[in-house]
This record gives C-alpha cells, structure tokens and sequence, in this order.
DNA sequence: CTGAAAGCGCTTACAG
DNA sequence: CTGAAAGCGCTTACAG
C-alpha cells in the first residue's frame, strides 16, 4: 500500500476505507488527501482474495433474443446501480445466455462458482447439479419465474398459472368454445404453469380439451407458426389459440395471415409477456402484461438484501402481477 | 496450495498447472491425479492478482432493449465461447447497459478498469476521457460501429454511410421524389454517418433536400412516431421518409397508420438493421439487414486475436457487408 | 527437471 | 486510536 506516504500504517489506511474500526478524525483526514492525490483505488482482486466477496451477480437468461429477458436485465441492472449510490458496493453482472446453446450452461455454472460471484440470479432452467454445486458454493440465488421454486430459494416470478387462466378466459368470455393452445415446454417453467392455467380454465368452462388442440413449441417466433400451422389444418380448426408467449403468438399470426385467416375474425388469438412488439404487429396482439422490467428490479432488490444481511432468513417470495391487455387481435 | 499433498513443491504444482516450464511426465500425472482427485481449482483472484489478466471482457451497449444489441452479445458470447474450447482461456463477458441512463457510463469505465477487463467491446459512444482512461489502463478495446473509428483502435463496422445511400437510393428509384428522413443523434454514430449516406443520395439524385423533411429522434420507437407525425403534418408531405434504424420506422408506421396514411400508398417507409419486428410488422418493413449477431462474433474475434497477441500491430478494421431486403413497406 | 524464498496488495487478529 | 506481523493463494526469479 503505497498510501502510507501520510505517515500512517497500512493497517489504518486499510482501516479508513474499510471503516472497519474507528479512526482519528484527523488521520482520517490526512489519509483520505493523500489518497485522492495520488488517484488510488485499492487492488480489486486482492480485497476479493481476502474477503472472498467479488462484487458480482451473474445473471443467466434462457434467451437473450426474447425482448423479455433485455428488458429484465436492465431492471436489474437499476436496481443494483441504486444499492450503488446506496452503500458504494458496485456489483457489476455477468451475462450469461443460455440461448446459445443448452450445454453450455454447465460451463457457466463452474464459471460463476471460479469467480465468486455473491449472486446469481437465475432466470433459466439450470440442472439439480448446477443448482447443488452454486449452493454448495455459499452462492445467494434469486430464481426468476418459478423454475426453482420448489426450494427454500428467495424467487420472484409472475403467477404464471393465473395469466394462462385468465388469458383463456378472456376467450370464453368473448364467446369461443373450441380453444386451442401453444404452450412452451412443459418440463420446465414456465411452460408447466402455464399449461396448467389454461386446462383450468378450460375445465371450469366445461368445454373438452381436444387433445389435437394441445400443441408446444419452444418459446420462438418460428416455433409458434409452426404449431399454429397444424392447428389451422386440422379438420376442426379452433376459433382461439392460446400461446404461452408474444412470440409464439406472433408466429402464429404470421400462420394465419400466410393462410389467409383474419384474425381475429377467423381466429383469435392471445398471448403473454406484452413485448414492444405485441403492440407493433397488426393486428396488434391482445396479450397479458408481464412487467419484466419490474421483475429484474425486484430480484435485484431481494438479492441485495441477502448480500447485505447474510443470517439466514425464511426465503422470500415476491409475486408481481400480470394484466391483460386488450387489443385487436382477441 | 494443498496439492502439495502429492509430494512436490507448490512451484511445481504451479508450473503444471501453467505449462511455464517443463516438467517430467511423471511428475506431471501424479500432480494432475491428486488435483483431479481434490476437484482443486486455483484460485482465480491469486491469480489474476499475480497476471494481472482477469479474463473477463465487458461489453457496453448503446441500449439493451433494442433487439440489435442482445443479438450483438450472443455472438460475442459465441465467439468468445468458441475461443474458449480453442484454448482454455475461459472469458466472461460483463454487461453494461448505457440505456439505462448516460451518465452510467463514466461509472462503468471505473468499473472496468477497477475490475481489469482484459478487453472491452464498445457498443456505445464513451467520452474522450472513458476512452484515455481505458487506453491508459492498457485495455484491449475494439468498437464496434464508427463511434471511435477515427483513431487507431481495432473497430468492426457496417458501412453506414452506404447503408443509408442504399436504402435512399431505393426509394428514388422506386420514383420518389419527396424524400423526407428521420435520423439518429448526429452527434455520434451511427447517426452521422447514415445521415451523411442520405444526403449523398439526395444530392447525387439533383433533389431538393427541404430542410423541414430532416428530422432527428433518439432511436427509439416512441421518437420515430413523433417525427413522423411532425412530418406528416407538413402542408408538402413527403412521399417516402427513410428512417436510420427500424425501431424509429416502426414508430413512423404506427403514426402514419393513426393519422390514417396507407403505408406505403401514401408514404413509403424504409428502415436499418432488419431486427425481427421489422419482418412481423404490417406492412412489413422494407430495410437494410445488418447482420447483429456476425459483428459481435466478429468483435469476439479481433478482441482474441489481441489478447493472445499482445505485441503492438497496426490496428485491424473489418467492414461487414449490409444487404437491402425488400418487403411491403416501400 | 525441481525447490526454497520473496513478493503481489490486501485484511485481520494480536499488542500496545 | 494505532502498528508490526502473519497470512491469503498464487507466480517467478534465483539456485541447484
């Protein structure tokens, strides 16, 4: 430590910008001078050998193509620049898109683990290995969407079953009886929730869930035409589709449009998240609001709560609610 | 270092798991069995500590919500994760999101030198103090866009200029003659350049550039609409209006369908990048392709080369190609 | 081909 | 309120 040119030890200068013990009003002073003089900054990775603390969050997504996830981290990223401003702890995130290819995620996991990051949130499916070696890692996890939510991990996530619940209600209550759905995977969430929210509205209705009116893709644009092209080919095409995202949703409309259906006059048709491009696309999409944006925020928010106060705690949940927002295509 | 425990010197330990020097085969395997045996990984802070090499690279973009740029990350995140299968240098990649508010990105800069990038691939104007402070820091830097072109840094770029001339050149074939545009900040890139391309196309077409028909918007959605909407109000509406990027386009779509202009029978549209919305719209947009997800691998790629290399070579520029792509908009 | 030792820049008991 | 010393886990001359 080069700043005890003020005369002082580098036991008190490391004492005056930890703030870990008391320091001579004065001494403080002097140190606090000379250190600006000279422009230092303390060596990042030998406070992060010795604290073991590196000052970063990872952040892994599923797809960073889906306009979802963009929005999500920038959510994130605010509310971390404001614990900033707040206690001078800059984390800074790792980004890490699992879009890229699924094997990789494994690779990032050990990544996240070399580097110590304090946190991850996890806004991806990750393997019951990968979940067991970052927790093994005293690593705090905030999952996003309920993908791990089973565990005593603090998560936040929208009510996915609600929103497909009150999607397909939405097409009930506009008079549809034959209601088709393109649901993401359902191995994982929030494919699975999803899934579940739309059989019980179908089921409350009273309608019968053709099983030929069930279809998934994966969450694409691409994927959803797909599906929605079987759906329209069937003899008894349905008058509705559900899709479980924006962009699945827009596939389809692309199906119907490239068929000559009118939607909505021949099909209806909603979907969920209300990305930029749900309200560009004609006829702009009828969906359910997922604020994104909001959600990165709160998981920032419970995960600097855990870095600062690290006794362990019932884990926190936030749920943050979804609307349904009419527009022309439903 | 306890693998120690294999009856050798930390040193050799050390030079096994560097390859700084030779070490005899057998040593080497017994060394190699207790690590794997222990699942020991050095410690990365020690190490960097000592190399001074973090092997992170940050990645700082303009706005993560327009879609350009998350693809602009993956591919930097393949190649970089390519690179990594090559040889071993695992680099993570740190996301800066200037949208998020532009007095952030001073804070950033410290940030990454704080944390010793490695490299960073600007995807944002920085002031000409973050650029001298990361110069000064010895970072690797490569631009990407024409932002910090002038000087004799790495940088991978679409041909802006040509891009825009491409695209204003279409319309005037297409017989138009009032040829009106919405452009970027000419401040900085690519909003000069593609401003510049517009007005070489105008002129070199003998038509009279209005000024009334050059607007300027913040590359956003909700920008494009409200100077389209300034334009269509003009007592000498224009024909056509070539827009810098599609976001601003589809925000001049959206204002020209709610004053009731049919698009392209009253005005013709034309936008840049060809994100995914540009093809979803209606009527979908006719724009110029710019490859996203080629320039961030080639970013990865010129940031490799220079990071394995460190010896000063004259800097390297790749041009990547552009294509129009024709659709319903113009 | 291999080791003992010094050093990187910090933090944190332990003493005063 | 302040310091001298040991230690964190590595790397790298310097010697053999």
């Amino acid at each position: 430590v080069v700043a005890d040119l003020a005369g002082v030890s580098k036991t008190t200068v490391s004492h005056v910008i930890s703030g870990n013990r008391p320091v001579s009003a004065a001494t403080r002073r002097k140190v606090e001078r000379v250190m600006s003089e000279l422009g230092f900054e303390p060596n990042y990775f030998a406070r992060a050998m010795q604290s073991n603390r590196s000052n970063s969050v990872a952040l892994i997504v599923q797809d960073l193509t889906n306009p979802y996830y963009p929005a999500l981290a920038r959510g994130l990223q605010g509310a971390l620049a404001q614990q900033r401003d707040l206690d001078q702890h800059g984390h800074v995130v790792m980004l890490f898109d699992a879009g890229a290819g699924d094997v990789l995620v494994d690779v990032f996991v050990t990544e996240m683990i070399r580097r110590r990051v304090d946190g991850v949130v996890a806004a991806a499916a990750l393997s019951a290995d990968a979940l067991s070696r970052l927790r093994a890692a005293g690593t705090v996890m905030v999952a996003v969407g309920a993908a791990t939510r089973g565990s005593d991990i603090d998560w936040v996530s929208a009510d996915d079953a609600s929103i497909a619940d009150d999607a397909t209600t939405y097409l009930i209550d506009q008079g549809h009886t034959s209601i088709a759905c393109i649901q993401g995977p359902r191995g994982s969430e929030p494919g699975a929730s999803r899934a579940r929210g739309w059989e019980r509205a179908i089921r409350r209705a009273g309608l019968d869930g053709r099983p030929e009116y069930e279809t998934t893709a994966d969450w694409t644009t691409h994927g959803g035409a797909e599906a929605a092209a079987g759906l329209f080919a069937l003899a008894n095409r349905p008058s509705a589709v559900f899709c479980a995202n924006d962009q699945m949703a827009i596939g389809a409309l692309n199906a119907a449009i490239s068929v000559g259906l009118a939607v909505p006059g021949d099909v209806a048709l909603v979907g969920v998240d209300d990305i930029d491009a749900a309200a560009l696309v004609r006829p702009a999409l009828t969906t359910v609001h997922v604020p994104a944006e909001e959600i990165g925020r709160a998981a920032g928010e419970l995960l600097a709560r855990r870095l600062a106060d690290r006794s362990p705690s019932p884990s926190r949940h936030v749920l943050i609610s979804h609307e349904l927002i009419t527009r022309a295509s439903a």
